[in-house]
DNA sequence: CATAGATCCTGTATGC
DNA sequence: TGCATACAGGATCTAT
């Protein structure tokens, strides 16, 4: 599923093939897919048609790419199944088409395709986020991504451990850190060789800085191997070329041996997925009263 | 306020 | 074959 490494090759696509481009025509196919945009589909229409698109931007999962009237972006989330595609006017109807948008051009349409309709579009208008200048709206409240410049990696792990809760689910928390989804926090945690639920507020300092590292590391790489897989008239989208092809070390991995000690990769129920992690290499500590005030 | 859990959605895979 | 169930899981809403 999108996380922040196949978010971040959409958005080289999006710059590559729609900046500068000026819109013609916006057609909303499922209302839902612009149920974040406040006023309907033909707001969201009138707010888009001609105008023009500026270079994509991203944090976290977040897409958006800047208006010409410098005060709204077009917003994209993937969801779990969204893509943004670049077609040939002529080309067929995806099944599961929500948005198209055309060019004054007569170009390559702009495609958001979504299956499970989780993602969407929406136009915002854009806030300022200091050091950040304008972001959309719905962007502000989430936090940097970890290969944001300005990631804070100080007050990330003040915050990371403070939180009274397992440290997978921190990680998940998109106003702590951005752009980590279920994939990339099993990835991390089993580099960091932590447990899900160890309780962030027992992590020591030095743990939870392996852990931000092996977080950084894997999208990192990851990114590296999803650049490589798309083709002109395609904008890989929801990232399953790039994620086919990458080393999974424990995500997915349930019964495989750990690449690290031959342990059975075990999964076990997490908010209504699934968590894949070593029990050998990333033991449950025991209880608190044990570790009390230690790694203060 | 912080945290935990339910919910949205649809296609695919599996079990009986 | 057909039906039911589980699963995939981001963000958000509701409950505690």
């Amino acid at each position: 599923m999108p996380e922040l490494p196949e978010v971040e090759v959409v958005r080289r696509g999006l710059e590559r093939w729609t900046a500068g481009r000026t819109v013609a025509a916006v057609t909303t196919l499922h209302p839902r897919a612009i149920r974040r945009h406040a006023n309907g589909p033909a707001d969201f229409a009138s707010l888009l048609t001609g105008r023009t698109l500026a270079a994509a931007r991203r944090r976290g999962k977040y897409l958006w790419v800047p208006l010409d009237d410098e005060q709204h972006a077009l917003v994209g989330h993937l969801g779990m199944s969204g893509q943004l595609l670049i077609q040939p006017p002529d080309a067929e109807d995806e099944t599961h088409l929500r948005i198209r948008i055309s060019f004054t051009d007569g170009g390559t349409e702009l495609r958001f395709v979504d299956q499970r309709t989780f993602g969407g579009l929406a136009v915002e208008p854009l806030v300022d986020d200091g050091a950040a200048g304008l972001v959309p709206h719905s962007v502000a409240h989430i936090a940097r991504d970890p290969l944001d410049p300005l990631f804070d990696d100080r007050a990330f792990l003040t915050a990371l451990r403070a939180k009274r809760t397992g440290v997978k689910r921190a990680l998940l928390d998109q106003t702590l850190i951005s752009g980590v989804g279920n994939i990339y926090a099993d990835e991390s945690l089993w580099r960091a060789k932590l447990h899900g639920e160890h309780p962030a507020d027992r992590i020591t300092k030095p743990r939870a800085t392996t852990l931000l590292d092996a977080a950084r590391a894997v999208m990192t790489e990851a990114l590296a191997v999803g650049g490589t897989s798309f083709d002109s008239l395609y904008v890989n989208v929801n990232g399953q070329s790039g994620y086919f092809s990458r080393a999974l070390n424990a995500y997915g991995q349930a019964g495989q041996p750990c690449p690290r000690c031959q342990t059975a990769i075990q999964r076990i129920a997490f908010m209504n997925r699934s968590s894949y992690f070593c029990p050998r290499c990333q033991p449950l500590p025991r209880r608190r009263d044990a570790q009390r005030g230690v790694g203060q």
